[in-house]
DNA sequence: TGACAAATTTGGAACGTTCCAATTATCTCC
DNA sequence: GGAGATAATTGGAACGTTCCAAATTTGTCA
């Protein structure tokens, strides 16, 4: 079964020719010929030849990997999937193959796997941070000169790349067209405070109701996990306040979707009776029903564009620091209803 | 920035010992004195100097890397993305690091990932393989000695390990249900059938109905994309039947979601007043509302399960390939409803 | 045909590690 | 204090590739 590797001494031996020639025609050289080319071809399917990179690499120790690090908070969340699908198919195209590892908002475990990425030889690294990163996390990387970028989430004091989301707009967006509608009691539901994203959203919101004429409300503004189960719990306190909102911006969509159903628990019906708004748009938010009025991030996107900037830094050298954010759009559906008097029956 | 990377001669020097003994330091060889090995640790740490596992898997050719690969057919589905999720979590703990290829159902470039990770070394192979897959894929690495782990879908003919679920056994269990809760006209919703996933479910499905000592009709029998929005599509062509259907087992969990926002959209209430089932139990499916009655594989309990499996392999030596099945649990919430006396108002 | 240029091919060193056999330092015990 | 054993350390070869400078072959032209 296992046998022996095969290597380009045994394939120079079978072509009858030297190392150095096989090694030109694997980097697809013009200077040798191309009836030579064609007997170490030859020679090469014959024995069933698999180029060793790692051995390559060595050599050229100047040269970069094609390896590059991806490391998300929670793969389970669709939202990280979709990026992770998003930087895969760039970084496939480009040639690269990459490493995968989740965290699970585990920063021991986060560390371990970009030491251990790094052992490997990764030329660089796109991370959604887990909760609590710190700059410092990333200053063996940054130090060899090993570009990073972080998606989604930023990290305060970072020298490295960023790409993010326009999350105040987005937030803020919502409001002015759920204030448009004729709602004037909206509601904050989900997500932990102790994140930028978090934070980001959460001041849209308020800057926006501002804009609106409205005012701030802080029993308005219900902190839970950032999951469906979140959002059926915020859903929940926030209807039973003496005067419960009419609407909710929600901190993503998975939130929005607990919400819906805490509102359909109570026999609510969101969307004609209650106005109800995401962020993110995941796949689903668009064939749920109601559909999900939400702000769309589109994952794949940021994706492709994280992977882009990665190589764009991993191909000219200089590491210099760029920080993006992605303009965002809101999706306008059937959960934020059509309007406050038309809404109520 | 890029400065010269750090070797073991460079901690050597500073530690005043020679690179051999570095290497045994790194290596946690007990033959080294206590005093010296902190000596080096200290270097190790004032230099920074990082492993190179590339060099020292290029030395012991015969050891194995601490590298698999995962290639999976849709990322996006997140059924695939726990499965992932649990893959990561047994290969991080066991120290390995991995590769993730996303290739959307495409063979050309599933070929591809897996020659590009072979090239890079992986001792094993976790894959949830394309449509079409065929067993020569796996040629290669099977007459290299690297061990494959099939997860989910099978390849007839391949001679490498497997691990799926009993699928079979669980739409049987799902009509069962169904039928003793009264239905006598259940739908087959979603899949395409040139999947050998499709065909066992759709085989328990059948068996189940004579079983049951009901009469297949083909009518009801809707293939469609397996994805929320083929669940639309597939409900709606289910309910214009002549005899529409009162049940439907879904081909997985996305169809019947889609089922129940086509249902909606009929202003059918999913659950009270029709009967769904779904398969694969996803995250969703327990905070759904209606809570969706499903076949539960727990993707991440057979992504930990692959990973064990493909680490015995490797750690075996013997690529004796192995088939599992894992068994598989009908979880009843709200979307079956309670029976179809109770359940027509 | 001889001389020179261009095209092609080649041996050996190097990359950063591990392993082996061999060397050197340290103990132990009488 | 010295022999023998044990503990600790070490130089060099090897892994599979690339790069360099040099060697060889082929072609061109007067």
């Amino acid at each position: 079964m296992s046998r022996e590797r095969v290597t380009v001494i045994d394939i120079a031996n079978a072509a009858g020719v030297s190392k150095s020639t096989v090694s030109l025609v694997l980097q697809g050289s013009s200077l040798v010929n191309e009836t030579t080319r064609a007997k170490v071809n030859a020679a090469i399917r014959e024995l069933g030849y698999v180029y060793n990179r790692g051995a390559a690499n060595l050599r050229q120790a100047n040269a970069k990997s094609k390896i590059v690090g991806m490391v998300v908070n929670d793969l389970t969340n669709s939202f990280f999937a979709e990026l992770a699908v998003g930087i895969d198919s760039v970084m496939q195209s480009a040639g690269y193959v990459q490493f995968l590892a989740n965290t699970g908002e585990n920063i021991d475990r986060q560390r371990e796997v970009i030491a251990s990425m790094r052992e490997h030889g990764i030329s660089g690294l796109i991370i959604s941070p887990a909760r609590g990163t710190e700059a410092a996390d990333f200053g063996g990387l940054a130090n060899a000169g090993i570009p990073v970028v972080l998606a989604v989430r930023n990290v305060p004091g970072a020298r490295v790349s960023s790409l993010t989301s326009d999350n105040h707009a987005g937030a803020a967006a919502s409001v002015a067209h759920l204030a448009k509608l004729g709602h004037r009691r909206i509601a904050f539901l989900g997500g932990f405070p102790d994140t930028a994203v978090f934070t980001e959203r959460f001041m849209g919101y308020r800057d926006a109701l501002f804009d609106a004429g409205l005012d701030f409300d802080a029993d308005l503004a219900i902190g839970a996990a950032p999951s469906r189960a979140g959002g059926v719990e915020a859903i929940e306190r926030a209807m039973r306040l003496a005067t419960p909102p009419t609407a909710a911006v929600c901190f993503n969509d998975a939130v929005a979707f607990g919400a819906c159903d805490g509102l359909r628990s109570r026999k609510i019906e969101p969307g004609s009776e209650f106005a109800v708004v995401g962020f993110d748009d995941v796949i689903e938010a668009k064939t749920a029903v109601p559909a999900l009025t939400t702000v769309s991030v589109d994952p794949q996107g940021m994706g492709r564009r994280a992977a882009q900037l990665l190589l764009k830094q991993i191909n000219s050298g200089t590491a210099e620091p760029e920080a993006l954010v992605k303009s965002v759009r809101l999706v306008v559906r059937q959960s934020c209803g059509t309007g406050i008097q038309g809404g109520v029956r």
